[in-house]
DNA sequence: TGAATAATTGTCTTTTTTACAATTATTTTT
DNA sequence: AAAAATAATTGTAAAAAAGACAATTATTCA
């Protein structure tokens, strides 16, 4: 058989961009990085793509390592290809990112990397493009998440109206109206209210709901804007 | 300086999902694939990305080696990675999708591919991945069009209602009302209506329209829905 | 002059969004 | 036990956007 001779081989890995949520803001989970060149720099967890793998098999296989967690959200989000992004030898990157709940992540499993969560507003300097590729996620999330029902995967099952909106707000910078918040959300029929109430955080007590895990799949590419039906499913 | 000794080297390439409107039909431009192995199949056109060029460069390039255009809009897709998706040795191809005016490509000037330009429905079977290269750029293109003008891209710089009309309805294989369909479009305030007249598909003749450039990258980024405003713009 | 053809335009109804504040459940304090 | 404090919950009216629907207009051709 032939073979593609003359081309240049080059080396691919993965970085994820690790968003959390602990109740109170959106953070990044960052390492510092193991080896030469830049040891000890922040750094996005990443890794080389091995021989008999796919881009988005070794995202999930450096998630976990880092995390420990399995079934976590997780999509990619662009390749990065400029010739002299790392010094040392030509790199492609495939970005990908991540959505957990950050209270399901033990920083134990994974020391070797002295992991930190970085609130969004005070993410330190990353190495190579690293920086880029945090801007573009950040992007990317509010985006999608205009769109698509993907923050509740930062959320544990069960959560509060009053945590879901205030999420929605560090997402966006922004603040709602808790009322025109609410009755937007809960028009979407995707969530399911709970019987029992948080007493944690207020007097009054704040109902939980769940996701309506049936609603959610079905509903998870709707979207309405210019074109009224770009699906053809209602 | 160290150097990453183990890792495994691969090849990496970029495929282009190149979609045409010719005032009829959205179309694909595919090749015949010019070396083994799947000489002569039907293949997106595509190529290796070389040493001191990036993956957007080596996009452009190719794109630009069987079209003769330059300046056209192309955006990255998504990196394609199975292990196994060449048989012949392992390469990471990244996708991009181009939207030209189909009637500024002239075919002769790459003759040595054979392009041609397919109707969505009628695609061909296709080499390797490809196939669900172009499922994941039609989807990608219905998305991203519905929020963001786009589709103009795929329009001579003067161009009718009704024609820009037929080519949304064309991509979302749907039909609009006529009234709601310009005064939805006329409310963006992207398009400049123009004096003279088509006069060539109607006896009436339907007037010109323009892009108002400085409008339309202002307003590019802009979309609403669950978020009033997601990037703080307005 | 009339018929044919396709472009252009308007209105009413329904739905969605927005702006805005009083009431309720519970705990803590007096 | 009553009152105060705290945060969750809920409603309504006005404005804007979307959707349904057909008559009129400009032009060419017979």
């Amino acid at each position: 058989m032939t073979k593609y001779q003359k081309q240049t081989r080059l080396l691919a890995a993965v970085d994820c961009i690790i968003f959390g949520f602990d109740g109170q803001k959106l953070k990044l989970l960052l390492i510092q990085r193991g080896f030469e060149p830049e040891k000890n720099k922040w750094s996005l967890m990443g890794g080389f793509i091995q021989t008999e793998e796919s881009a988005d098999a070794a995202a999930t296989r450096v998630l976990k390592k880092l995390t420990g967690l399995d079934g976590v959200y997780l999509q990619q989000l662009h390749a990065f290809s400029a010739p002299d992004r790392d010094p040392i030898e030509r790199t492609i990157s495939i970005a990908y990112f991540a959505l957990i709940d950050s209270n399901l992540y033990e920083k134990q499993i994974s020391d070797e990397y002295h992991p930190e969560w970085f609130p969004l507003d005070k993410v330190p300097d990353l190495i190579f493009d690293h920086k880029r590729m945090v801007e573009m996620a950040k992007e990317n999330l509010r985006y999608k998440a205009a769109l698509h029902p993907i923050l509740f995967e930062l959320l544990p099952p069960r959560f509060t109206l009053p945590l879901l909106q205030s999420l929605f707000e560090d997402v966006y910078e922004t603040t709602f109206d808790k009322r025109n918040f609410s009755r937007k959300i809960i028009s979407t029929g995707l969530l399911l209210k709970q019987k029992e109430k948080d007493k944690e955080n207020s007097k009054k007590g704040a109902f939980y709901y769940k996701l309506d895990k049936k609603h959610y799949k079905k509903n998870f590419h709707k979207f309405q804007h210019f074109i009224p039906n770009p699906n053809g499913i209602i």
